[in-house]
DNA sequence: CCCTGACATTCCAGTCACAGGAAGCCTCTC
DNA sequence: GAGAGGCTTCCTGTGACTGGAATGTCAGGG
């Protein structure tokens, strides 16, 4: 049962007071408030930022993680409703490497061609121009 | 030598109205104005923004494409300038790609661990909350 | 008892690339 | 001349913070 200000929450959660501050605001987490006005994290306030920090690292958004966080609290949740969380969101992380790797084979291609001297010729500009070749 | 009103332009440079304004406010294009103050745009302002929307559809940011746009415009341009842009941009790219498959890998791992049925035993959640196991 | 430096607080503005919507002109057709 | 649709500007909101200003608090040293 240790109490920790902000400063020490942050270094270790790993996360920004600035973070933690804009967490409390959207009500992601509720500190205490000691008399001098600073807040006061708990054990419980402690394990609920690195809990957000997992999730965000791996991807999900704010309101997913209110999601998540409402049912890591909820003793009575179904397993089934946290994985569908996962499962879509996995599905939007795939499609952002599809999008991401079309753009990469088309940029390298281009930028393959490209020479990349004192010339003013450049098949890159070409292909953003829509010059067929 | 065709002037086309904003409407006509988005339906062939296949962008919103509204971020052709936006190219507008931000200085990327410069359309004429008719009397009645509707913007007139010509075949060089169609031909910017169909580059534009090349190259944010391959990813580059404004600010990128504004660079792209003054070296496409520029006769004496060197291609070493274009293709260092897009090699910044593709290792960019890469580094996304990269992050995006390391989050797959950890969350499809958590994923296939939950049996997602009725009751509340998640080795999601126990994932998040920082559980070894 | 005061000073300094490191903390903490709140509040406001900025980021990026637009999207949505309101209020009001312009143009064309019936 | 009435309505539909397109055009204009201006203002606000998005997501998830980040930076900075102005101010308050605390611990230790002279």
């Amino acid at each position: 049962m240790t109490n920790l200000t902000i400063g020490e929450v942050a270094k270790r959660a790993n996360l920004p007071a600035k973070t933690i501050r804009y967490y409390e605001d959207i009500g992601l987490i509720t500190p205490l408030r000691d008399s001098n006005g600073y807040r006061v994290f708990r054990d419980s306030d402690f394990h609920k930022l690195t809990f957000l920090g997992r999730a965000r690292a791996l991807g999900f958004t704010i309101e997913d993680c209110r999601t998540l966080l409402a049912l890591y609290e909820d003793d009575s949740r179904a397993s089934a409703d946290v994985k569908a969380i996962a499962q879509k969101h996995l599905t939007e992380i795939e499609a952002k490497i599809t999008d991401l790797q079309a753009m990469h084979a088309t940029l390298s291609e281009l930028s393959q061609k490209c020479c990349g001297d004192a010339r003013p010729d450049c098949p890159i500009l070409e292909g953003l121009s829509g010059q067929a070749n």
